[in-house]
DNA sequence: TATTGTTATACTCTATAACTATA
DNA sequence: TATAGTTATAGAGTATAACAATA
């Protein structure tokens, strides 16, 4: 179930032929090389995943980039109360009780490495990946996120 | 950081061209999808995994089983106690502490129905997936996970 | 009052360490 | 004593519900 280790035995293996389940050992390992890479920068992959986004959305407010991440408004206060007190945010009050994210300078030199660690990582995945056939897999993995998030499923075409 | 919903608005999104956590975000939706395919079976992905393992490999010790899963012994034992309870699996007796796992009658019969489920959930995904591509696309994560597992990482090729 | 953020909490999955039992 | 299995437990990640604060 958790997927680092090579196949190693000669035991068969009824999940190796499908798609499904070598997407989550993909998916487990690449993660684990990621983590590995930016616990240098005392980061995680969901703090470092924060960071850019902000960066790459500075001043939109706090909810609207945990939508866009796909996280749990419960879940993303604890990561952003963690890179403010790194001292890599400023927050400013919007309305409502809105909270309008962006980078300090620090957090500005922060999210460069953290961009640096997240191409290198991107790096040895596609290692083996033919540069022609990039584009079009991440196109299909992105259709496959859409059709298994599909409550019902098997619907026509 | 769960990646059930689609894209929705109209932020930038720099992690969206990146392989890796297109990745990540297709693993997790198909993973939903397949736990919703079993839950009419009263199994969650890794007890499924686990039928399948023994059908396809009955008698081989419990230990044997784990490691070709990439499970922690500590965490397959109450996969294989809840299969047990359920009728599902007959455990002989092995050599030293080990136990043979195989599956009673009434093991193969939801067996047959949890292989049904994994293929339906297989056909979504490789819906999109054009049939020429898919071989192709196993092998590449097959090759991705395998990099990935190094510890290192970007050694010379 | 509607929206946004915060807190508390619980559940699942995975990992580690210590213990038991048997060739 | 080496190997296989079991138990207890801890941590991460994610989910829900209740609450607080502000336009």
């Amino acid at each position: 179930m958790t997927p680092p280790e090579p196949p190693d035995l000669s035991i068969s293996d009824p999940l190796g032929a499908m798609l499904g389940f070598q997407l989550r050992r993909a998916s487990v390992a690449v993660m684990m090389a990621l983590a590995e890479e930016l616990a240098t920068l005392g980061l995680n992959p969901g703090e470092a995943s924060l960071l850019l986004f902000i960066g790459a959305n500075e001043g939109v407010t706090q909810s609207d980039i945990g939508r866009a991440m796909r996280a749990q408004p419960a879940n993303l206060q604890p990561l952003v109360h963690k890179l403010w007190q790194a001292g890599a945010l400023d927050r400013v009050a919007g309305k409502g009780r809105a909270i309008a994210l962006s980078l300090s300078d620090e957090g500005r030199v922060l999210c460069e490495k953290v961009s640096r660690a997240f191409a290198r990582n991107e790096a040895r995945i596609t290692r083996r990946v033919p540069a022609e056939r990039r584009a079009e897999m991440i196109e299909l993995l992105r259709l496959i996120c859409m059709d298994a998030c599909r409550p019902g499923g098997r619907e026509t075409e």
